[in-house]
DNA sequence: ACGATTTTGTTCTCGCGTTCACAAACTCTT
DNA sequence: AAGAGTTTGTGAACGCGAGAACAAAATCGT
């Protein structure tokens, strides 16, 4: 009687693809870079799982589990060679290569993301700032100087650029996500609060900073208590 | 043969906390109010499940159960009524009062942050800026002037500050964050590229961009096939 | 008044991710 | 060379979250 409806018919036996890393992993390799990074700086050259596990902030199996999908690149008994465990999540991340990145919307944050020195030291290099406000176009911010939206297909075209940032008000962003999507950009990276909708083929992710402070807000009320529900009063 | 160890025991059963919110109901809560607050804007009164979700991007029985972790504010047949559920969601996350922010590191990002209005508008109140330059203690952004970290107890005390944003170098992240920590912040968010190890109380939530290219890249590097793994020629 | 229609709130099932636990594999000491 | 010690890689159990499905509850039409 629970079950009357339609069964589901046989499990989809997913046979493990050959290279099918979770997703969840994926989101940890650069946890784990970093820390190994850290550790080569401090000339230790073998980790073991559990020395990376405290430096990477995770459990120590769950660890092991993530680097197991990229290979067997540890030895039992000893642990991890740092320098070469590092290169090869630096290989399976796609670090070898350099990434063309543009940044739409050069405003209070778009300036912030185009002087960061953090992307080109792992391997983004900002190729292009963008602004549709023309009085901005031709400012030049660090060694870069900003173009016009317009020339974006030229832009993506000659340098292959395959990530594209929105740090445009969030009425913009899906026009602009669009025009990059049209122009063959198909990673993006969007600050804009803004529900954005892409093909397929495109992947997307959002960094939302006022989400984050309102879960901080939620867990901050109920440490405090504050279940009154009205206090505030700046007035 | 495979279950030779201990075992463990019996189940640990978890009477559902009469407020029990799932951390990922409580991420979504505030893309619910988003989609919200754009369909009030629009002067729309009253929205199904299914209308919701597609604002916000999600499955409507999630959002369904979801909201029933806040209680029963729809009404069957009808739908939910948008100013309604909006404030319930508010009053939920903690947003009918405001909270005092204190930004440390006012760089290129802490400039950006400090300039954003996005975080009045949600009921953040950014109160003090801090930064160890004496150089740039003094200078003001906005409304504001930025001060001296010296001034943290006395800012944190008197204006009820609770939350902290760090975005300083990496380096003295964790420095900033005991700092933090010991003048009573207990909710951070944290953008410097660093572990940070906190005492239980406190929470903290961390944003690191350039996880999140790296995480494109990935994805990317699978797309295009890039699996000769060398490339890249920049010189 | 009553059946048809709409839509919520909730139950159930499935799959993913986390963690424990341990055999296998390696090094080191005697 | 063999045993003791160490650490990886992985099988298995478990818990959480996603989504399908449906009964309950409301409105609408006649
Ligand atoms: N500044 C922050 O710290 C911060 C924090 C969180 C979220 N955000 C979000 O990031 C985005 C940018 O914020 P900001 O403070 O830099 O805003 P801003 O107004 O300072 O800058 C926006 C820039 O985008 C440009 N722009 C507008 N429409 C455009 C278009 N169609 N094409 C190209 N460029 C266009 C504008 O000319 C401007 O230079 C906003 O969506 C904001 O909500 C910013
Ligand atoms: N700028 C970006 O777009 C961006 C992007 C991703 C990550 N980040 C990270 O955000 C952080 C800040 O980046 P930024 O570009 O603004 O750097 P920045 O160098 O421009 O600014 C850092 C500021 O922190 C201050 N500071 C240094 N030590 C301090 C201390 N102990 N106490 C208080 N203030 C101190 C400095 O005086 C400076 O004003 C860095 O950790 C960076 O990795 C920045």
């Amino acid at each position: 009687m629970t079950n009357a409806g339609g069964r589901k018919g046989g499990r989809a036996r997913v046979e493990r693809a050959e290279r099918g890393i979770p997703e969840a992993t994926v989101a940890r390799l650069p946890v784990y870079l970093r820390a190994l990074t850290a550790l080569s700086d401090r000339d230790v050259t073998t980790a073991s799982s559990e020395d990376l596990a405290v430096s990477a902030g995770v459990n120590s199996a769950k660890l092991r589990k993530d680097l197991s999908y990229l290979g067997t690149y540890g030895t039992r008994g000893v642990g991890y060679d740092v320098d070469y465990l590092r290169y090869q999540i630096a290989r399976e991340i796609g670090l070898t290569q350099d990434w063309s990145v543009v940044i739409v919307g050069i405003g209070n944050l778009g300036h912030a993301l185009a002087n960061y020195s953090g992307f080109a030291s792992r391997g983004f290099r900002v190729t292009a700032l963008l602004d549709s406000d023309e009085a901005r176009v031709g400012e030049s911010v660090g060694d870069l100087h900003i173009s016009s939206l317009d020339d974006l297909d030229e832009i993506v075209r000659s340098g292959s650029v395959s990530i594209g940032v929105i740090a445009t008000p969030a009425a913009a962003a899906q026009i602009v996500c669009d025009r990059l999507v049209a122009a063959g950009v198909s990673s993006i990276l969007n600050f804009a609060p803004a529900l954005l909708s892409v093909p397929d083929h495109v992947d997307i992710r959002k960094v939302d900073l006022s989400i984050e402070l309102q879960i901080l807000a939620f867990h901050e009320q109920r440490k405090t208590g504050a279940l009154t529900g009205i206090k505030a009063g700046t007035g």
